[in-house]
DNA sequence: CTGAAAGCGCTTACAG
DNA sequence: CTGAAAGCGCTTACAG
């Protein structure tokens, strides 16, 4: 079943059919009547890829996650689900496409193809071959996270940054001398990952100001890494009272981990850090952190690669958050 | 930049370098060599709109997600991720569409709009309307999850039932007496969610062929009702020495609660059940559990999904998978 | 081994 | 307010 047969059903010609379905060209009451009618008795719907071809769009998203070798985070996975609901609201669907690893194929598809209107980019490095490739083909996208000099380009991100400061001020207000921050996996670092690195930069800086013992641990992203790096600072570093934390794939090992230790939060150590609000809620005690705001980051994303679509030669945007730190349960005074 | 523009340049007809793509026609070496260079230096792809609809397929795939309102669990996310890495062997994409609540909208233009050759519909419920509606378009789909009387359909499936047999069996070896059923929420058994209706059978069959107490109490799909539940239990049933659980989402607040009651694991309380083994082995200490094998289902989702595809008049297949319990640190004999 | 042409099912100027 | 026709960029019988 097709237009025609709708057309024909009705009386009337396909383009009379076409612009009553789009509103784009008026259509006589009597005749929208009879074409709605026909339409809701076969419960006719447009041929998406008929109508991408001709209109030379897709109506579709393609939402790029990060390399399935590294498994999605809490926050990473409210983030799908969110940028799915957002992109409803606008009738638009979202094709979930895997990149790095092997999956340059997909990701080519996507790009080359003209699969899609535009491209949500999650978990870039300062330096993204994707960011590159989707620049050359012209194809509209906004990323999650930004580079050093983002120059023209449209982004949502957390500031990492900003963040991990106050929580330092945080723990130097309590008194505490001697702190660590628990970053994300060495290869992460080292391939430029922005949040760590702008982390980093906070969490030492406000250590000096304040005069503070600042030292950053790498730590892969799983709760076996978590359980051994705070075993680790344990052994060698017993001076310090206060952990400061952006890796929430190891959340589970240091539950574990401290579990074993005896050790009392806040009363023996106090944790903090930028984590998802599900994860510092349930963690034991529920942490004092600030909570990553992912609804709102897809809800934007979508937002402003809707806009970039609808004008690519507009003049980038792009929206840095900065959260408030939620005072929980797991920071306390420095023990004496 | 199209097919047209490289058959100029190769100096061919259109119809010879789409052959030269597709490999369904012979091209002589010379003339394809010619294409694929002048392909290679333009980076030509072809139009996947054009492309689906003359070819009256779109190598797309849509993944029906459960109601957001519904948060994911870590199977169920971990499935999403595997269903786009099975689907990218094949070269196929995967729409991510979410349904129920006021999604309505989505699910409708997937099915009427042609715009997937096939669907895997996540979560069914034992009468499910999302089901009815696919069969009525007759757009193959495969289903995670089966029906009482499955027919004629494609599915797979964890054999929760007989999973939790047994555990029963494994809890009634140990000597406990007074088990617990810790099933999903209460909305969710009302509808008819399969998993926790053949688990409550299940365990309840083997808890009375083994002379146990069994009870089953239902759990929203959340930490603190976890918790609540757990104290609950406590509270009313102090003889309890055994918990089962299928509820994935509530085990943070159990492990809470456990915490807080003192209790050590397993010398005064044994704890097993149906759990995605990164949280069974997130847990503290370590859950003795049957693993949803949430990569292997997504495999075999997608494997039977194209063979329905390609022949849509096939006999129906299905696959009932029967993990393995994994022996961890949570069972251990009944506390006298 | 290759080409000219029809057709997939839409949208949208062009005409009236 | 409406229709006839071109065109979106492919694939695939039909011919040679």
């Amino acid at each position: 079943m097709n237009i025609g047969e709708i057309a024909k059903r009705a009386g009337v010609s396909r383009s009379t059919v076409s612009y009553a379905l789009s509103g784009k060209r008026p259509v006589s009451t009597a005749t929208a009547r009879r074409i709605n009618e026909v339409i809701d008795q076969l419960g006719y719907r447009p041929n998406a890829s008929a109508r991408a071809l001709a209109e030379g769009r897709t109506r579709t998203l393609s939402l790029v996650i990060p390399p399935a070798g590294r498994r999605l985070t809490d926050v990473q996975l409210g983030f799908v689900a969110s940028v799915v609901e957002a992109a409803a609201t606008y009738d638009l669907d979202v094709l979930l496409s895997p990149s790095g690893g092997d999956h340059d194929r997909s990701f080519e598809r996507i790009v080359t193809g003209r699969r899609v209107d535009g491209v949500i980019l999650m978990e870039i490095l300062l330096e993204d071959a994707r960011v590159a490739r989707l620049e050359q083909a012209a194809l509209p996208f906004v990323t999650i996270g930004h580079v050093e000099r983002p120059g023209a380009s449209w982004w949502v991100d957390v500031d990492y940054e900003a963040l991990i400061r106050r929580c330092v001020h945080h723990l130097a207000d309590l008194g505490h001398e001697h702190v660590v921050l628990v970053s994300r996996s060495d290869e992460l670092v080292a391939a430029g990952y922005g949040p760590a690195l702008r982390a980093t930069a906070g969490f030492l800086d406000v250590a000096e100001q304040r005069g503070l013992t600042g030292h950053v641990v790498c730590c892969a992203d799983e709760p076996g890494a978590g359980q051994a790096c705070f075993e680790e600072i344990r052994r060698n570093r017993p001076e310090v009272t206060a952990l400061v934390t952006i890796n929430e794939a190891a959340l589970p090992g240091l539950q574990r981990a401290l579990h074993h230790s005896g050790l009392h939060v806040p009363r023996d150590l106090s944790i903090t850090g930028v984590i998802a609000k599900r994860l510092a809620e349930d963690f034991s005690p529920p942490l004092t952190a600030a909570d990553v705001p992912a609804e709102e980051m897809a809800r934007l994303a979508v937002d402003l690669l809707v806009e970039r679509i609808a004008d690519p030669d507009a003049t980038s945007r792009h929206a840095l958050l900065e959260p408030v730190v939620s005072l929980r349960s797991s920071t306390g005074a420095r023990p004496r």
